[in-house]
DNA sequence: GATGAATGAGTGTTCATTCAT
DNA sequence: TATGAATGAACACTCATTCAT
């Protein structure tokens, strides 16, 4: 009787994510998709455009959870201020990547974590998906403390992408250090960015 | 006197770049290449593996001329703080890419601008680009100069990290804020990370 | 309180007939024409086996009204001579046509006027559509006329299937005239054909 | 060392006029001919665009091979006037179509004979295949009798048009006659569609 | 070293048709 | 009667790669 989505639909998302994240998108094609979903060519089409929908979805749906998540865990937590607060979203963020390291190289091969990424923000409209972002939290967090942050968008949007653009080789590669080793410094460059 | 590249593997190289940065890399195909180089298709498997290895070397040796280019163009003013030093090198850098948006796009596209990716950095070493880097000229400013930077290497590698992860988005589609308006912000980011 | 066709059937028929002029018949799928129709994909398989059939039956409705007001409107003339009544018919044809080259393409990209093609004869019959034929017409015409034909079924289908197949280059290439000064050389020809 | 066809593209010909008049060409996909020619499918795309491209080189070739073959077997009898010309070359080639139905079925399904359809009279053209058309045969044949043919090759592509059309359905189908009683009502209207 | 004809696995996409509701 | 989700065979077309010359 309730609205549920439909099994087809629910299964080419499932099949696809986990062909993405273990193939890569480039490397799986749409007959391995429904495949694996065990269901037919022309199905796939019924729900999504093409490849790269489906993928977008993915991204739109699999960050948002994570961040969401990031938001709750922070705030059973005690932690009152706003720089601290970042650090914690950003060690949980990096923390879940490590262990989900095909997760994270599904992120970030595509589209970084898609927080200001045009074709992924449309999706989030469109699913609603988007009441406790990172960017709410954000411009909440500096109204309530007494920092003086200039341009909080701008500042938030330098942290993220030097976050995402340093982790995935740290965390993959362990350059230039290992992620371990390499936190306190972000943490560092954080506290410096926000900070005046 | 000395060994010269083939003719032939330079005008693919140079037909490779040319469509590259017209049509982009996955919409180039190794025929397009060998029309425009006017060479017979077997002679692109005789120098390269495949378009992925012509695209490193690409991406290798035109990153390479833009920051030794940097570098030159900042020994020839009075410049003699280490920060402003980055900065100039970053504010050269935007400033060519701005005006070559496909460069841009090609660079940014394909495994940011090189500077600490493995793939990448094998082409380096294997072809003995790595006389006048960035890094060598960080890290003999810091001794030069009476700064104290806990891990040069480590603050260098966020700083290219955060410009080139926020230069595109901010070139290319305006966002967060057009570049001359960003400027100031990455300047003072910049800033930030270096000094204690 | 006679059988009137479904009002699903007259929709699919409607939006048949406007996508086959508009887009062409091949370019037109079942789908397309049951979302105009606004009716189920299913139910067009209830009325007819497939594209083919509703385009038979188009074509032989259509060409069917567009003789019958020819020759209405004949019969508003003072027209007596037979060859001259079936060179007004002829051009009331192609002046309709001209006007409506859609239709023109429609009818002569299927199998000519259809006047003397199998299947459509066969649609003809099945719907009773067969009342004033230019056949007809012109085997009474004769009758009436002291003209000698020695074979009328075989001269009108020779003057049937001239014009036909000449009009549909002139009116839509202007080959190898435009219409209007090819039209003399026609009626000359029809007279010719007619005559003794 | 002499210009030979390739034997692929040759062997790509043979089998897709096979397929065309054995199943028609709707129904011969690109499979069917690499199939039937023993070559790769890729091999298909090295000599021609598309399927249509090889029809219409076959149409040209086919019609331009016939008409020859009948302009030939003309030069060996003595038929002067030029209406009996016209006549013997409209008999030879609907004889030969008679004995070879297949082949019938392909031109007239495509684009009537050719003479006058711009695709084929470009691939006329770009082979230089048109020295002794039927148009030159004509012209030349009134210049030399004492004919008054007001606009020759409108009369020709009326007779042309007229003989396509009519003699298909009479070949197959016996409509509205079998041909060889059709023929003398073809050569009556083709000699008054020339005397004035 | 240099060539380019030949290949065929692989792709995304369409769409007539079925059938459980 | 009416539906439309589901299907999968079929399609045209691409292109990296090979190899005989």
């Amino acid at each position: 009787m309730c609205a549920v989505a439909s099994n087809k639909e629910e299964s080419l998302l499932k099949s696809a994510f986990k062909l993405f994240t273990e193939k890569g998108v480039k490397d799986t094609s749409i007959q391995d998709i429904v495949n694996d979903a065990d269901v037919g060519k022309g199905t796939f089409y019924l729900y999504f455009k093409d490849k790269y929908e489906i993928r977008d979805i993915l991204i739109a749906k699999k960050s948002n959870k994570l961040f969401n998540d990031a938001i709750k865990s922070l705030r059973k937590t005690e932690i009152k201020d706003l720089t601290e607060q970042v650090i914690y979203i950003v060690d949980y963020v990096i923390d879940y990547l490590k262990k989900n390291p095909i997760l994270l190289k599904f992120f970030f091969k595509n589209l970084s974590l898609g927080l200001y990424n045009k074709a992924i923000n449309k999706i989030y409209e469109d699913n609603g998906l988007y009441e406790n972002t990172m960017l709410t939290l954000f411009l909440k967090g500096i109204e309530e403390s007494n920092l003086k942050v200039k341009n909080p968008e701008v500042t938030l949007y330098m942290i993220i992408e030097l976050v995402s653009s340093t982790c995935f080789n740290s965390i993959i590669y362990d350059e230039p250090l290992p992620i371990e080793e390499f936190k306190p410094h972000l943490h560092n460059a954080i506290r410096k960015l926000i900070n005046e």
